[in-house]
DNA sequence: CAGCATCCAAGAAGATACTG
DNA sequence: CAGTATCTTCTTGGATGCTG
């Protein structure tokens, strides 16, 4: 019995390994926001602007089995959980502190780099 | 007339202007095989493993759109036709190296927490 | 060779309402 | 507060076939 029910897929690449487990629409800026610190659920969500409870959650418990981050339920009541980075999880925000601070000093390039994109197709 | 045709939503931070340009299945891996040179539409997608046609274009287009990449058409028969970053492009790969070094250092170590994932999780 | 067009499937994401 | 559940919508992506 070949259990080879759908092959991962082979990595091509160091870089399509790494994307494996950031992929996610959401899952950068929650590690992001999680690399300063460990942070209650609300807390995140409020970082994390413009994500619903089930993407939050969903990316949570993604980043959490895949080893990334930490949940903390402190079984209190009002509840009271909070996540934090894994020290797997740091090495890999550690690495992407460069693609942070590439938007930060290009925000305007990229700006009006998509605002460029808008005018000659409106989809 | 207000042209406020749809904004664009305001990035929440660096990161989330970074992602704006680098949103996209295949994009990241073009621009790290780009990064290693100019290359030829098919040898590109050689090196990006997987990708269709029409995926290839449609990022490439939109790469080229966000002024990361260039796109120099001979104007030959047999048609021949290369990308290459932009001085842009390129400051955003070099960005992106650290990702790539990390899943280099920890291709087993995600492997395994990608596996680990698929035996709790049968969806 | 490089690319476009069309159709279709899968999955990601959003809205809304509910719970311990 | 920290989730869950369900439904719907939208985007993404893949297969295929055609063109200059």
């Amino acid at each position: 019995m070949t259990e080879e029910t759908s092959e991962p897929a082979p990595f091509i690449c160091g870089l399509d390994a790494t994307l494996r487990i950031v992929s996610g629409k959401w899952k950068p800026l929650i590690l992001f926001f999680l690399g300063k610190g460990p942070k209650r659920y609300g807390e995140l969500k409020r970082d994390v602007r413009g994500v619903s409870d089930k993407m939050l959650i969903q990316h949570l418990k993604e980043l959490e089995a895949h080893g990334v981050i930490v949940r903390t339920d402190y079984h209190e009541i009002p509840p009271r959980v909070d996540y934090m980075l894994s020290p797997f999880g740091q090495s890999l925000v550690e690495a992407m502190v460069p693609m942070c601070r590439w938007g930060e000093n290009n925000t305007e390039a990229i700006a009006s780099a998509l605002k460029a994109q808008m005018k000659g197709d409106a989809r």
